[in-house]
This record gives structure tokens, sequence and C-alpha cells, in this order.
DNA sequence: CCTCCATCGCAACTCCAAGTTGCGATCTCC
DNA sequence: GGAGATCGCAACTTGGAGTTGCGATGGAGG
């Protein structure tokens, strides 16, 4: 019942946002009553946040080809197959919603953000290690200038995202790396 | 009146973000009666959009310094400038929330990051002539490289955007036009 | 097989904000 | 000084959040 309940919540986060979602929607998707829904969830916002937190994956491989060139392409390719995925996309819409005022849900935001850079940043730490890039390179910034071109794309532009996104993005990060901007 | 239901939206805005926007308190806070507003402004989203329309600037300074990567700051500190000033705070809460799922919102923000864009690609494409970049370099996929790291830092990392994110950002989108990242 | 306890369905609430309506007061412009 | 427009005000309707009490059901243990 719970799981029935966490796909209907997802569902109608897809087609409606965070604003338009209903307990009343969620349940009756779910085929179960309102009342149902209120006894394991206080609120909304724990509903959603515990529905984003079952889809998140912060596990996510971390490649080791030797060349940043590739370990950088692997993680821009792999976050934007994890964001074009279905859960993917409604984890976005709901994180980037008014929802994210509520600091349920902007934990799961930090989490994704955060956790995932911290992990991540490894690939560029071995780049360092071989002499790839300069000493002194800052990995969290290199990996966020990875990210932000795709985010952006998606959020902004809301042009959809592919594998040229990735590989550009990918570009980007390692062209500002190799110069030297992230150096502290 | 107008303007005072107007400033008193943006008001109301910057603390509660859209989600927490009622046009009782925008009313109260304006000094005016809630059927007031709702006699010149159908709904809440008109309301907004209006007040978006009203403190957008699309006529920035385009800068010509003969060099690429002074324009580039230029443009960059721009934008962090306007981007930390009380409107453009208040517009950046406004239009990532879930009112940009209403069309008239959303219009301001395809306005912001469209219009604005193509007006800014004139310092790439002035590169391009002065041979400081390869032909064939996608101008507004510079401009776009330009405005994400500051973007993200702003709307995911939560964190103060000032001049060196500028700075940074510059850099970024240099090293990678250099690089012919953005070749078509 | 039967009882007990937990869970669910259901209806009937309260509360609050969106948006509407009718009316009386006021202000303005000619 | 009168007509038309605008505003204040109170009293609605509607719809979703969240709550409560009660009755039905269903599974586990004796």
């Amino acid at each position: 019942m719970r799981a029935a309940v966490l796909d209907a919540t997802l569902a109608e986060l897809a087609d409606g946002g965070y604003a338009g979602l209903t307990i009343d929607k969620v349940a009756r998707r779910a085929g179960v009553h309102k009342t149902t829904v209120y006894r394991r969830w206080p609120n909304r916002e724990r509903l959603v946040a515990d529905v984003l937190g079952e889809h998140l994956t912060t596990d996510f491989p971390i490649p080791d080809t030797g060349s940043l060139a590739d370990d950088l392409r692997a993680l821009a390719q792999a976050f934007v197959a994890w964001v074009t995925s279905p859960p993917g996309r409604m984890i976005f819409t709901a994180i980037y919603s008014d929802a994210a005022r509520f600091t349920e849900i902007d934990d799961v935001r930090r989490d994704l953000f955060e956790y995932g850079p911290r992990r991540a940043k490894l690939v560029v730490e071995r780049a360092v290690a071989r002499g790839e890039l300069p000493v002194g390179t800052n990995p969290v910034a290199v990996i966020r200038t990875l990210i932000a071109p795709i985010y952006f794309q998606l959020t902004v532009v809301s042009e959809p995202v592919d594998e040229h996104t990735a590989e550009q993005a990918a570009g980007i990060a390692l062209a500002a790396a190799r110069a030297g901007v992230f150096h502290l």
C-alpha cells in the first residue's frame, strides 16, 4: 500500500508538479482513501520527500578509465541518463518547485548536489595525481562545472538534453580545468 | 495605486515566495482592499507576471573592450550585479517556482534567457571576427556557458554569488570557447 | 474457531485562501 | 453640481489541507 501511494505521488508530480499535487488525487490514483495517506504521512512535504528519498541514487559508479576526458564524459553521460529517466525527471520537477522551500525537500537537493560531487571529485583528484591537471585544482568546482551546463539547459532553456549535451559539458569542464580556472 | 500593489507583490514575493503569496496579504500591504486587486488583475499569475515585466531589464549594456576575456568578465559581472539586486532576487525566486508552470510567467523567463543571450552573443561574434576564437563557434552556447555556473551556484548550491563567481564563470566560458568546444 | 488488535474506508467536520457579487461611499472630470 | 468610474466592505461559493469518530475487515495467536 505504501508503495502504491508513493508511485501515485510520483505520477501526480509528473503531470501537475508540486503545486498541482493534492492528497485526494494521490489517494484516488493509488486506490486508497485520503485518510489512509494522512495516517502514514503528516503532510504533503513529508510525502514528497519520502518519494524523492526512495528514488534517489547517490551510489552511481565512479569511472576510472585513466583519462580525465573519458571519466568526465562518463560522469556527464550518467547524469544525463539519470535526469532523463522518468524518476529523474519527476524528482527534478519536484525539487525545483515551491516544495524546495520546505527543509525536508531541500535536504534531498543537498544530498544530490553535495554528496554527489563529493564522490565524483575522485576522478579530478586522480587526474591531478596523474599530472593531467595542475596541482591545486579545486575538484568540486570541476564537477560543478560539469553539471551546471546540463542543469542549465534542462531547467532554463528547457530543451531536451542528450549525449551531445553531456559531451559538451565534459568538454567545458575539461578545457576550464586545464586552463587553470579552478586554481585556488 | 497600481504601483503600490506591484511593490507590495514584489515584497511579498521576497519573503514568502510564490507559494506563500496571497492576494489578501498583498492588498493589506499595499493599503488596499482585496477586491480592488482582483478588479485590476484576474488572478495571481497575471499579477506576478505584471510585476516581473515591470522590473525586467533586457537592455543591459553590451561591452566592447576589444578583448573577449574582458567582455565576458563584464557581462558576468553585470549578470551577477543584477541577480544580487533586490528586484533581481525577487524575480529569480518567482521565476523558479511553481509559478513558472503558467505561460504568463514562463514567458518572462524566455525573455530573460533567450533575448538576453541573443544580444550578448555580439561579443562572441566580434571575438571570432578578431580571430580570438575559431570560426564556426556557436555564440549563444558561449553565453549560456557564461551564465550557467552563476545560475547553478545561485539556485542549486544556494551559496551567494560575487565577483569571484563572475570571474570564474568568464574563465570557464573563455577556456571552453578557445578549446573549440562550441564548434558546430 | 474465536478473539483481539491493527489497519482501512468513510463521512463529517474546521480552517484558510481563491475568486465573486452586490451595494454604498467617494472621487473626478466636465 | 451631476454622471460615471473607482474603491471599500461584507458576505458569499468553491476547493484543498488536515482532523476526528466510528464502523468494517482481516490477520495472528490461543
